[in-house]
DNA sequence: GTGCCTGCTCACGGG
DNA sequence: GAGCAGGCAC
């Protein structure tokens, strides 16, 4: 038996709530991946067999940890379990029985530079004006309409006479049918295509239907409609099917999620039992205080009310500074102090901010003071251009009908292969219903090429001399042969630049991959096609490590599911924190402001210990220099349960263009700005790299712990803490009657009584 | 066909 | 502020 012991009543009873469906209410915090582990821990028990289970995430990681988890309760067997992300699910059941809906096995997953690539020439195929109407709209158009399980046919029915959705849909019809043509899916294709497979094969969804007899589903507030049906259909039947979420951590309505699955779960499933979790075993009280009361503004919510029995803790800091710039220094130079200190590590630390672009700032403050942080997110490392490009070299060896990657490489290095030989090319492979590839083998053939067809030649039987040494030898081989011949490397390190240098690290990188992924799998089943889809569906939380010391710089989306004992929210700010989008578009149920509010929750609910948010009066956005003021979230917090410099109004009326270093008033109420700002001698900008406590025109102070000091607004106080900040002192005083303030001495100018 | 320059557009989030 | 398309010279 395995022991539940440890478990509250509410997840106990989602542990043994085995048949028939449940929906696990699971609030931030409360345990919610222990009572998915245990409860397959528990089905196993029970004598159910492994591969009967079924248990689906969003992410890698999210599988990868959930698996651990398993294995660490009923030790192996749990192999058997069938834990994986939506996509990586869908793929197993496409290469299996994709043939079926008239797709090769070794298909090519198309990311979303692969479908942009792909749209461009569809437009232009099309001839449609791509100054007017975007690729990138009919992306999205489409994009959207997959995720509600509507296809081209469907959708051209639903445009009518409207002239603009006819082009749309002729537009998806086209890029459909060039999909097909490529034995190529895109992302929203991989689940789309499976309902359609399971929707229309009987055999086949029998088959899942009579091997999956229990299912969960995690994250079960971000599924989109081609997901629920997905989940519907393997679970009709038996239907055990459990899911778990929160409805207020929907964060990704943007890419198709349907809150209503969550909030109609009983309508879809009458039966069900529902099941509150709503103990909360993270955060302090102050945080999940916090946290409750921004949430609480959101109208149409599920009841639910988070509770925890930790103590109250730190209040949530708040500090707003003049510039993202001093904002990005004041969280660099706060990590370090309390790390300096023992209180953390850097792998408790955690800097969230809501756009990617945010990220530089807060990295460059990072290097600055030497502190070793991670970036997950970003520019993805697959989605360089080195990466690409080789890649592109194992999909045409891996997919001969995989046009987009033929033509990205074909004159990658330089064989003097041209626009207007390609586009000959691809009119006679059109002309002719045969693909690219296919059409480069008899180029000889194309009367109009003249002497290319040389050039096309040398190009077409290198690929097939790859072919070969791919059948025969390892991955690692192959891209190790792929690089010899095109002398990549070699015209990288000609080219001798940094960046050259950065891109043949990242070639070694995905070279490391390779091994490592054949090193993980049986080299008698590894494929082509199977490390191209792992590339393809790797995301940028999968590199994400909890055990290295290191500052985790990510977005808030990307925070979701984690965890960290010191959180920072940076750029709480109006206009970017809710964005315009949100701001212009109003409120009410299901809005954008409403989704930007459970992404503040999602935020405030990460921290363990302690919540700092900042904000910065004035950022560079577009090359162009914003004003905002604190953001709304903000100030959704009850006033008690924050302590900083919230409604300080500052006047701007000294921009120098200086640094004014981690000057941070904590005064609330006013106090003359501007005028009173020091003009330091020392610019972050100059000083040494060093945070091993230099210390530059510091001066000694004249009182200690313990102390009574007197301040020129607060009047008599005693000093309760400082800390050695390096550049100056950050001194904690509780004034008589006004309570605990935090300042920088050289600015608070206290005396000694 | 290639390489460079310029000017334009675009900008949230992600599998 | 960055990336890309288009124009131009070679």
């Amino acid at each position: 038996m395995i022991d539940i012991s440890t478990l509250n009543e509410p997840q106990q009873q989602g542990v043994l709530t085995t048949e028939g469906p449940v929906l696990i209410l699971a609030g931030a915090g409360s345990g919610k991946t222990r009572v998915l582990t245990h409860r397959v821990a528990h089905l196993i028990d029970q004598g159910i067999m492994p591969y009967n289970i079924m248990a689906i995430t969003f992410t890698n990681k999210a599988a990868a940890e959930m698996r651990e988890r398993i294995d660490n309760i009923v030790g192996y067997g749990s192999d058997g379990v069938w834990v994986a992300t939506f996509h990586s699910s869908c793929v197993r059941i496409l290469r299996r029985f994709g043939e079926r809906l008239g797709y090769g096995s070794n298909f090519t997953i198309y990311d979303t530079d692969d479908t942009k690539v792909l749209m461009k020439e569809i437009c232009k195929y099309l001839q449609i004006d791509t100054k007017q109407f975007k690729e990138k709209t009919f992306l999205n158009v489409i994009s959207a309409a997959k995720n509600e399980l509507i296809g081209p046919e469907e959708f051209s029915r639903r445009a009518g006479n409207d002239y603009n959705m006819s082009r749309q849909a002729a537009v998806y019809r086209e890029y459909q049918a060039r999909l097909r043509q490529n034995n190529a899916f895109d992302f929203d294709d991989l689940i789309m295509k499976t309902v359609e497979l399971l929707r229309n094969d009987a055999e086949v969804a029998s088959y899942y239907q009579n091997k999956f007899h229990y299912i969960m589903v995690d994250e079960y507030q971000d599924t989109n409609t081609a997901q629920f049906e997905l989940v519907r259909l393997l679970a009709s039947g038996r239907e055990n099917l459990c899911v778990v979420g929160d409805d207020d951590q929907s964060i990704y309505k943007f890419r198709g999620a349907n809150i209503y699955n969550i909030l109609n779960f009983e309508k879809h499933f009458p039966n069900a039992t529902i099941i509150k979790l709503e103990q909360n075993y993270r955060s302090t009280a102050n945080i999940l205080n916090a946290a409750n009361s921004v949430i609480a503004n959101n109208e149409g919510r599920k009841e639910k009310a988070l509770w925890t029995t930790e103590e109250a803790g730190e209040k949530i800091e708040l500090q707003q500074f003049d510039s993202a710039y001093e904002e990005a220094t004041y969280i660099a130079m706060n990590i370090a102090s309390h790390v300096k200190k023992h209180e953390c590590t850097y792998k408790d630390c955690a800097v969230l901010y809501r756009t990617n672009a945010q990220s530089r700032l807060i990295e460059e403050k990072m290097i600055f003071e030497g502190i070793p942080y991670k970036l997950v997110g970003g520019v993805n490392f697959y989605s360089r251009k080195e990466i690409k490009d080789i890649l592109a070299y194992l999909k045409t060896v891996d997919n001969a009908a995989d046009d987009i990657a033929v033509q990205r490489i074909i004159n990658i290095p330089k064989r003097g292969i041209g626009a207007t030989t390609i586009s000959k090319v691809a009119d006679y492979a059109r002309e002719n219903n045969m693909g690219f590839f296919d059409a480069l083998e008899v180029s000889d053939e194309i009367a109009s090429i003249g002497k290319s067809a040389v050039k096309l030649d040398g190009f077409v039987r290198m690929i097939m001399d790859l072919r070969d040494i791919a059948s025969k030898q390892s991955i690692s081989a192959l891209i190790e042969e792929i690089l010899l011949r095109t002398d990549y490397v070699a015209e990288l390190r000609a080219e001798g630049t940094d960046e050259a240098k950065a891109r043949i690290e990242n070639i070694d990188e995905l070279l490391s991959k390779a091994v490592a992924f054949e090193q993980d799998h049986d080299s008698d089943d590894v494929t082509l096609s199977m490390f191209l889809e792992e590339v393809a569906l790797v995301a940028d939380i999968d590199s994400y490590d909890a055990t290295d010391d290191y500052v985790v710089l990510m977005t808030l989306h990307g925070a979701k599911g984690l965890e960290f004992p010191r959180v920072y929210m940076s750029g709480m700010e109006d206009g970017l924190f809710p964005g315009m989008g949100a701001i212009y578009d109003g409120g009410g149920a299901d809005s954008e402001m409403e989704e930007e509010r459970r992404l503040c929750y999602v935020g405030i609910t990460r921290a363990m210990q302690h919540l700092t948010m900042t904000s910065a009066r004035q950022r560079m956005v577009r090359g162009e220099t914003q004003m905002s003021k604190w953001s709304r979230f903000v100030k959704e917090i009850p006033e008690e349960l924050v302590h900083g410099n919230l409604w300080e109004p500052k006047p701007r009326d000294d921009f120098s263009g200086m640094i004014s270093g981690g000057e941070y008033s904590v005064y609330r109420g006013s106090i003359s700005g501007g005028s009173h700002k020091p003009k330091l001698a020392t610019t972050y900008g100059s000083r040494p790299t060093n945070t091993s406590g230099t210390k530059i025109e510091k001066s000694e102070l004249d009182y200690t712990v313990g102390d009574r000091v007197n301040h020129i607004k607060f009047k008599e106080g005693t000093v309760l803490d400082i800390i050695d900040e390096g550049r100056d002192y950050e001194v904690t005083v509780e004034f008589d009657g006004v309570g605990v303030k935090k300042m920088f001495a050289s600015f608070a100018k206290l005396k000694k009584i």
